[in-house]
DNA sequence: TGGGTGAAC
């Protein structure tokens, strides 16, 4: 998550220990505060029942307190046997701040008794007992150890959301704790945290674990749904808005859901000129897009609050469903979609689509109207419309590309991965294509069970995508790992490139600079030189369009990188300004991922699936026609499009695999 | 000539 968006007003200053506000010591304040959660009348039947359980499924609404104060409960009452307790989040951001805040309230310095682990930021040390993490990280430590011995509990917060992460860990977790008892080893505890949803299914899956309930304190929100069926979102959400207006107090403040970068931009473009027409006495208006996208400098402007007397707007994507609270927020406009990711095995194709939300999340932002008093949502649907939605979003690992999840667990040693206990199982078809895709790149190999190749090893050893990972290890066979490092932490990253809609011909002049005939991959090179050359400056950044906050995470994936290449002992060499074995490598590592031109002109056509394809309008080779390429992605949306690509000669691919390009037939020249 | 919801190792 893109910014901290704690109010400075909330971000009071604690010491551990000492300090004092209005002459109470702070300490004494928090544990004051610590007693009045809802959490905190349940506090001696928790423990009774932790002491007893394996596993346990805890329920509680937001404001409960059960992330903060039930690891603290457990440490206090000894339960965790001097161990460490890990408590995954889904976001880092999430991770870092509940710690800090935990680390304040038992009076201790951060990365003490109570610390956090974040990936580029481990923040433990041989003290730390309470141990904040994202779940991907806890996925990483199980590579090593798949019993988890350094933890007697591990508590699985935020199960609802179904990251990719905690779903594999549910399994993970689950035989972790049964071979534990196996061996008898120190018991595995377990707790899966969770707002209301998916109860009875979480307490199937453990072995009908009993489900513990907290109550929330969270404020009414009164809900409201349109009388007849819109055809037109956009419109509605702007006469629902313009409503309000009108008849609330100015210092309520509206959030609207919409679902993209271009909608929002012009949503908030239509608000201002409708706003600037108004006659008579409305309050007047400040409206913010708020979009991951968007430069850290103008996502902080929806935090500011609105000037007196004037109401704030913020049109937001499903970004300020749960990764960003706004403070204030009176009123929601749900306009019941959102923009999701559809993935679909046979063709290896990412589908980006517009669809109607789940009943799950339609709760989450309606939510977003109660966090601070009692709100309003206005649901831009029918009442009988809300009733045919899904209960729950379909949870991510059926809607992704199962490769790295395979691989991972094959590093853990689950070699039958389509019998793999998942909660809720992928297709077997999206499992065997996962598995059939690391056989591709030689990272397993099939004898009477699948195994994990030396190559596959070293594979899992990096957090990429496993065709990125071959893409290294063939770049140190050819020399050029430096350069390669930088390209693939580029490609691991959200987009660099920022262009407003408005100032579109000056951003692609401005970075024509960069611009390589060789593709995107080199221009991604150079963009990141440069960058370098100018130590990350951000005048720089925001002269070039583009997005600082991308390249410095670029910067940081690409640190790590390297720090893994080092601690294997491969060597980080350059190929200097031989830009051709570089799109040599990316041939050998993204050779599942070539399309050849058409002799008739226009169309690409992809050789794997031999499915007609075409260059994204953001490519570097938009305007240009190569006769073959490989690409990183393929994303469908009004037509599939290959995204960041590189010109490659077609010998080197049926170098790089001639087995798969034999059983595809390539049209040689 | 057309578009990139959101997280994470």
């Amino acid at each position: 998550m893109p910014v901290d968006n704690r109010p400075p007003a909330k971000k009071m200053k604690f010491s551990p220990g000492g300090g004092f506000t209005n002459g109470v010591p702070v300490f004494q304040k928090l544990q004051q505060i610590r007693r009045n959660l809802p959490i905190f009348s349940a506090k001696r039947k928790l423990i009774e029942e932790l002491r007893r359980l394996d596993t346990a499924i805890v329920i509680g609404e937001t404001g409960s307190g059960k992330t903060t104060q039930l690891p603290q409960y457990i440490f206090e009452e000894r339960l965790h046997k001097n161990m460490i307790i890990a408590i995954t989040q889904p976001r880092r951001v999430a991770a870092i701040t509940v710690a800090q805040r935990v680390a304040q309230e038992r009076g201790s310095e951060p990365g003490h008794v109570v610390g956090h682990c974040v990936r580029f930021e481990d923040m433990t040390s041989e003290k730390t007992r309470i141990k904040y993490m994202t779940d991907g990280m806890l996925l990483r430590e199980a590579i090593l150890d798949p019993l988890l011995k350094r933890y007697s509990f591990v508590i699985l917060d935020e199960a609802h959301e179904r990251t990719i992460h905690t779903d594999v860990l549910f399994g993970v977790v689950k035989q972790a704790q049964k071979r534990r008892k196996l061996r008898n080893l120190l018991p595995l505890k377990i707790i899966i945290m969770s707002a209301t949803m998916d109860v009875d299914h979480f307490s199937q899956f453990f072995n009908k674990a009993p489900v513990l309930y907290l109550e929330g304190r969270q404020f009414p929100v009164q809900v409201y749904y349109s009388r007849e069926p819109q055809s037109d979102y956009v419109f509605a959400a702007v006469v629902a808005l313009f409503q309000i207006h009108r008849e609330e107090p100015a210092d309520q403040d509206v959030l609207i859901f919409l679902t993209g970068q271009e909608e929002i931009d012009s949503v908030v473009r239509s608000i201002h000129e409708i706003a600037k027409g108004m006659v008579g006495d409305a309050p007047p208006l400040v409206v913010w897009p708020l979009y991951a996208a968007l430069p850290s400098h103008l996502q902080l402007k929806a935090f500011n609050p609105a000037p007196k007397g004037t109401r704030k707007v913020i049109v937001a994507t499903n970004i300020a469903e749960t990764s960003i609270t706004i403070h204030g927020i009176s009123f929601v406009i749900d306009t019941g979609v959102v923009k999701a990711k559809i993935f679909t095995p046979r063709s290896g194709l990412d589908l980006l689509k517009v669809v109607k939300l789940s009943k799950a999340q339609a709760l989450q932002r309606s939510g977003r109207a109660g966090r601070e008093a009692a709100g309003t949502c206005y649901r831009l649907y029918t009442e009988e419309e809300f009733q045919h939605f899904p209960d729950n979003t379909i949870p991510e690992i059926q809607r992704c590309n199962l490769s790295s999840v395979a691989l991972q667990l094959l590093a853990m040693g689950i070699t039958d991965i389509v019998n793999f206990d998942f909660m809720d199982k992928p297709s077997t078809e999206s499992l065997i294509g996962a598995v059939h895709q690391l056989h591709t790149l030689g990272a397993v190999i099939k004898e009477n069970t699948i195994k994990l190749t030396a190559t596959g090893k070293r594979m899992a050893a990096f957090p990429l995508d496993p065709k990125l990972s071959k893409t290294l290890l063939i770049a140190l066979e050819l020399h050029c790992l430096e350069e390669v490092l930088t390209i693939v932490s580029m490609l691991s990253v959200d987009s660099v490139l920022f262009t407003p809609q408005r100032k579109r011909e000056e951003a692609l002049a401005v970075r024509q600079k960069f611009v390589s005939s060789d593709g995107d991959h080199i221009t991604l090179l150079n963009i990141y030189k440069a960058y370098k050359g100018v130590k990350g400056n951000k005048e720089w950044c925001h002269e070039n369009f583009i997005n600082g906050r991308n390249m410095s995470k670029a910067m940081d994936v690409r640190k790590q990188l390297r720090q893994i290449c080092d601690s294997q002992t491969l060597a980080v060499k350059s190929c200097g300004q031989d830009t051709s074995i570089i799109r040599r490598c990316l041939a050998a590592g993204l050779f599942m991922n070539a399309a050849e031109l058409q002799r008739e002109g226009d169309v690409y056509i992809s050789l794997t699936t031999r499915e007609p394809v075409h260059i994204h309008p953001s490519s570097a080779l938009f305007r240009c026609k190569p006769a073959c390429v490989v690409y990183n992605e393929l994303v469908k949306t009004s037509k599939c499009y290959m995204r960041d690509l590189s010109v490659v000669d077609p010998d080197w691919l049926y170098e790089a695999a001639p087995a798969y390009f034999k059983r595809k037939k390539p049209s040689k020249k």
